[in-house]
RNA sequence: GACCCCGUAGCUCAGUAGGAUAGAGCAUCAGAUUCCUAAUCUGAGGGUCACAGGUUCGAAUCCUGUCGGGGUCACCA
């Protein structure tokens, strides 16, 4: 339950109200009214901007508006008073004993505090990694991995009912490549001496275990076989062995999906979905023939002038049309994924988030064209892009070649400084802002490294907890006798502010979920650990603010109430992005 | 040439649905500690929100244009 959506549907009522009355025309929107705790502690706990946007519809001046609003506000018992301010705010003061009982309702709700019903159960699917499965993943891959599951888990809370999906680019030319490097270490483990990896294959000793599997079930026995034949075995044990791979190094990050999506099913499943997509686009008279301009800015030494088939995207706000069909005439990677999106729609995803790298902007415009123009657009697809992940190690720019063997995979990033370090960074920033990595600075233990300065707020939650138990060991913690304890003592306006902090978690994530950026959990709960580090703080200058005040019982456990409550969202809000709180931390 | 992203304090970045005097960390300066974990805290200085128009009662936020940085641009994935 969010307290302030309570309170904006006291305004909205009085603003009904006031129409009922002919002050306000029945027909003037209330989309823009809204209610906000106000930056400046002296305009009061709640803010509505009502006066101001029905002003004018009304005919009113916002101020002469606002006095026939506030008398309507004060039924509310919560309400100390309501005031006019500045070009027309109205400044809403709650009673004292106000924001204490936001805490009661945190520690009867544990961990469903700030449980959104936003979602209504609506399903969504969130499509993220999809990594080539030609290898281990590297680095780059790691934040759309995070930011992707993080997301989802967010929707989750959010009351969405949330597919993971991965789609396995399984069908390109790249996993023939990946059985023909497969095959040279088949090779090599029968004893042949295969000299340096030719240019053009995958060079990785990963693929070796792949040629011993190939040896133990098949012997020598693809020796003899020309290549069309030992290509799909090869190619089939591959591909196994690397979503093994990948599925690993995600399990290392704490992800797994739900969906694990062939792009070959689509064509060498019971029909053939890419020709049906086309027969369909075709049915809507946005297929033709057609030859497309030379590409800009760069002169390309082999680009010839040819027909192709090809999709009308123009229709859409794309630049150009799309072609659907190679000069090989194999499909397109983009007719394959329209063939895709089409699948998620049939299978019952209206909404749909794809999370994609920063250098595929230039195909959002045509995906989101022709899953237009394929569900007639009752189909919604966020596709939500990752800049760049720079890597720093101390402040100096680490420096990765893939020719060199020296780029960084996700393993050796999750073991040098753990999951959760990895996590929390790669979601601490805007995910369509480049983001800088460093090795050093994501394990100190300071101020500024928000990952640790977060969980040792945990942690410290944590200790303060088990000292009291010390100090009163009959007193007792569980969560309905704190909730049940004397709240109104916290009236320190140090606390207040902690307890506010608190009661905004709620529509922080609604606020995040609606947005679709999983970050804003990630500065939130670095502001409630600072708020709570500060009022730790000030235990040493004013040791009647400790928690833990030997000499009043009741004021302690309405303390304790306090830590548990600031304790549990913090906990939460780490639950959304996957990372662990911890206990204790030394 | 076109499209996408970015431009906010010296640096790295937030800025909640368009709200009131634009925030945080680092760095700088001035302070604090017999302390529930010093793994820190308090205070101060620091801004033409790239620039110019527009919409609005109100713009860092929305629209248009300009400048600067990054990315992408038949087919390949």
């Amino acid at each position: 339950m969010d307290v302030f959506a309570g309170f904006h549907g006291h305004v909205l009522a009085a603003v009904q109200q006031l129409k009922h009355d002919g002050v306000v025309p029945v027909e003037a929107s209330v989309a823009g009214v809204t209610l906000e705790s106000p930056k400046e502690s002296s305009h009061g706990d709640l803010a509505t901007n009502a006066a101001m946007v029905l002003a004018k519809p009304a005919g009113l001046r916002p101020r002469a508006l606002a006095e026939r609003i506030i008398p309507l506000l004060a039924s509310d018992p919560n309400i100390e008073r309501a005031e006019i301010a500045g070009p027309g705010f109205i400044n809403v003061t709650l009673k004292t004993s106000f924001w204490p009982s936001v805490l009661r309702m945190v520690l009867e709700q544990g961990d469903d505090y700030g449980r959104s019903a936003i979602g209504k159960g609506r399903v969504v699917n969130v499509e993220y990694v999809s990594a080539n499965p030609t290898g281990p993943m590297h680095v780059g891959h790691c934040r759309g991995a995070v930011f992707g599951d993080a997301l989802a888990s967010l929707l989750a809370f959010a009351g969405y009912a949330v597919t993971r999906e991965y789609y396995v680019n399984d069908a390109g030319a790249q996993v023939d490549v990946l059985a023909r490097s497969a095959y040279l270490r088949y090779r090599e483990a029968l004893g042949e001496a295969i000299g340096e990896i030719p240019e053009g294959l995958y060079p990785g000793d990963y693929l070796k275990p792949v040629g011993q599997t190939l040896v133990e079930q098949h012997g020598s026995g693809l020796l003899g076989l020309a290549e069309d034949e030992w290509l799909p075995i090869v190619r089939e044990a591959a591909l196994t062995a690397m979503l093994a791979l990948i599925a690993g190094d995600l399990a290392e990050l704490g992800i797994r999906h739900d969906v694990f999506f062939s792009e070959r099913s689509l064509t060498e499943g019971p029909r053939d979905q890419v020709a049906e997509t086309i027969e369909d686009l075709t049915a809507k008279g946005l297929i033709y023939k057609g030859s497309l301009p030379p590409p800009k800015g760069k002169i390309e030494e082999d680009w010839e002038d040819r027909e192709q088939l090809l999709f009308r995207s123009t229709e859409f706000g794309d630049d150009m049309d799309r072609a659907l069909v190679k000069s090989d005439g194999g499909y397109t990677y983009f007719a394959s994924d329209i063939a895709y999106h089409r699948d998620k729609f049939r299978r019952g995803f209206n909404t749909m988030i794809d999370v994609w790298g920063a250098d595929h902007s230039g195909h959002v415009r045509r995906m989101q064209a022709a899953l237009a123009a394929l569900s007639g657009g009752k189909a919604d697809l966020d596709i939500k892009l990752c800049q760049l992940v720079r890597l720093f190690r101390g402040g100096e720019p680490v420096k990765m070649s893939k020719r060199a063997g020296t780029f960084v995979t996700l393993r050796d990033v999750v073991e040098e400084v753990g999951s959760g370090p990895v996590r929390f960074m790669m979601i601490y920033r805007k995910n369509d802002a480049p983001l800088d990595f460093d090795f050093v600075k994501v394990t100190e233990q300071s101020r500024d490294n928000p990952v640790f300065y977060v969980q040792y707020a945990h942690a410290r939650a944590c200790s303060v907890l088990r000292n009291l138990r010390e100090v009163f060991p009959d007193l007792d913690l569980g969560g309905g006798a704190l909730a049940r304890s004397d709240l109104d003592r916290l009236s320190h306006d140090a606390e207040v502010a902690l307890i506010r902090k608190i009661a905004q978690f709620p529509r922080l994530v609604e606020a995040s979920a609606e947005a679709h950026e999983p970050h804003r959990i990630g500065f939130y709960l670095n502001d409630l650990a600072a708020e709570f580090h500060g009022l730790w703080n000030r235990g040493k200058d004013s040791p009647q603010l400790r928690f833990i005040y030997e000499t009043d019982r009741e004021l302690t456990r309405a303390r304790a109430a306090l830590v548990a409550a600031t304790k549990q969202v913090l906990a939460s809000g780490l639950g959304i992005l996957g990372v662990s709180a911890m206990q204790e931390m030394h």
